[in-house]
DNA sequence: TATTAGCACTCGAATCAACCGAGTGCTAAA
DNA sequence: TTTAGCACTCGGTTGATTCGAGTGCTAATA
């Protein structure tokens, strides 16, 4: 089930220095020497011993040296078991919890809002890249349709989902319509359609188009048509909200001129973000993926903290903090998840 | 009239001197020693005479040395001179002017997407940052707009201007509208103020207001109530694009992490930008603003190109390019006029 | 008088050796 | 099994040296 957990066996004492080192490099972002762990340790072992562990350690991957005459350092390998097994339990204070509640809440009116808030608490609370992406449009479900007749074949397409937020896009047609005729079009498919997401209306559209009422009635034909141009401009696209990219360079593993450039070239191209949340991650529990884990050269190095939420009729979107290996992911994750059940209870209310 | 005039009475020589120094600094970044002009100029002067012509420029603040035994560098004060005097006239090839006109030509469609291709286009051309300034929204001028009940008091509103570029944003008010009295408003204030600008319907509003018959009229009541709020949310924002702010990193006089980081910054708050282009610029010619002569700390040592577009009915817009001083200004400036006129020209087909 | 050849001088960049010190691995004693 | 002790490693820093491109100045030249 967890591809780490035969590894999840090491005696107490390595647990218990591995803990050290990691969480002391996480903060200070120095290699960690014998001595220094020797000292914190409350068992009161000498750094010879510290060392022979350490050197055990690092034979089973969970450490690295630098060079010869270093400390130690985490490999992706020691941050995925102090993750998985060493992670202290973090609850978010009350003063961040208050902090997210008001900078939500006051979004009260749009959802949109809330949703682009989202990304930059995230990095303001992290110093971290903040993310958030929505669920597939296709997964989206409709309240409300309208079109409106701008010129000759132009005609403005008006789309409403359940939680209320809201799209728009021009479409050129190949016929003239009259605005009554785009008026009743959207009646008929709001009628029709209230409720169900776009990849069902989408197949209704097309069993539609096989009857014969179809081709009678003038009303739905119209329909047909706009609905589909509709459906079929829409490239499936996902919102990949971003926020606090520029934090990036403040972190000194990752400032040389040559990473920054390639992880904001990154940034500017959503997709390989997007791929990695839809292809690595399962729907359900939030998720850590460390260092080399994410296989995408484009955003090698870094590691990313996501959770799932969730509208009320099953649409999945993600949210999460994007950062270097070298990142307090208790924190991180306890902040992350969060603010992902908040934002879904919020989704859920407004739906009803 | 203009602040360098006295200045354009430089000797010839030291004109054609100056001439070459800022060309091939611009080429290369690298210092320029008397030696290379003396073999690239056709005066065939030695290098003992250019170094004497050197040092007057330098005397007169049009070159600087990096330190004493390094090569001549220009100075802001030398790259205005060679902007305002010295700029060769370049105009787009025709392989580069073909690519423009399919670019913005292929948006045909929707000119919103014309707007969000230019700031890519020309970061693309030039290797440097694009930006397009929309107009101030409060010029904009109304050809539709409607109201839509999303729940209880929340209303949509859809705001389409002469150009057809729309834009929607959701009203809680305060009191609750049914469907049909936001349509009334809405046909409303289209019959009323159609071709008006913001600003215009603003105060015709307002003057509305204080007349009797506003508080007869269900329609003018609601319709003013509907459209002050609207207005009212307006922020008076402005639409900045930006696109290749990567570009700026292969740079290398602004590639260390400090200005990299200020830069990066700069561009996530974009106002620095709208309020130094409000600010400096004449509306009505293209113009150049050179390293410190952009004031902003945020922006310091960088130059900014920019040239107007103007819709038919004389709302103006800003596009052009940003860059280190060390810039190709003939080239930039050429590519942003050419795309201002064929972008204004755009808009004024478009409204008509 | 304007130009140029010649030369001493300057200063950043690159190279190299020496040194320091944190940290290690190993061995032998406790 | 743990620990004290010690030789060893190696990156980072410092300082001296050299190199070379480019300058300013002076004296000779056209």
């Amino acid at each position: 089930m967890n591809h780490t957990m035969q590894d999840i066996l090491l005696e107490p004492r390595a647990r218990e220095i591995l803990k050290h080192i990691i969480s002391s490099y996480i903060l200070t972002g120095e290699p960690i020497g014998s001595r220094t762990i020797a000292k914190i340790s409350r068992e009161g072992l000498s750094s010879a011993s510290v060392r022979n562990v350490m050197a055990d350690l690092e034979e089973h991957g969970y450490l690295s040296q630098p060079h010869a005459s270093a400390g130690r350092v985490p490999t992706d390998k020691g941050y995925r078991y102090y993750v998985d097994a060493l992670l202290p339990d973090v609850v978010v204070g009350s003063r961040e919890r208050a902090f997210i509640d008001q900078n939500l809440g006051r979004a009260g009116g749009e959802l949109s809002a809330a949703m682009e808030a989202i990304p930059k608490l995230l990095a303001h609370l992290t110093s971290q890249v903040g993310y958030l992406l929505s669920p597939p449009i296709s997964d989206v479900r409709l309240k409300h349709i309208e079109f409106l007749k701008l010129h000759e074949r132009r005609v403005l397409v008006i789309f409403v989902d359940r939680t209320e937020i809201v799209s728009h896009r021009v479409l050129d047609m190949d016929q003239d319509f009259e605005q009554s005729d785009l008026d009743r079009a959207g009646r008929y498919l709001v009628g029709e359609f209230s409720g169900l997401s776009l990849n069902e209306i989408r197949e209704s559209l097309v069993r539609l188009m096989a009857e014969e009422k179809a081709t009678v009635d003038r009303i739905i034909a119209n329909a047909i048509k706009l609905g589909t141009s509709y459906l079929d401009s829409e490239s499936d696209e996902r919102r990949m909200l971003l926020d606090g990219t520029t934090n990036i360079m403040n972190h000194p593993e990752l400032s040389d001129t040559d990473t920054v450039r390639r992880l904001f070239q990154t940034f500017e191209e959503k997709h390989h973000l997007v791929k990695l949340l839809d292809q690595c991650l399962d729907p359900n529990r939030p998720r850590v993926l460390i260092g080399s884990e994410n296989t995408d050269p484009a955003l090698g190095g870094l590691s990313l903290v996501a959770s799932p939420y969730r509208h009320a009729d099953g649409a999945t979107g993600w949210l999460g903090v994007l950062g270097p290996t070298r990142m307090e992911y208790d924190r991180a994750l306890a902040l992350v998840v969060y603010i992902s059940r908040l934002f879904s209870t919020l989704l859920t209310h407004r739906n009803a």
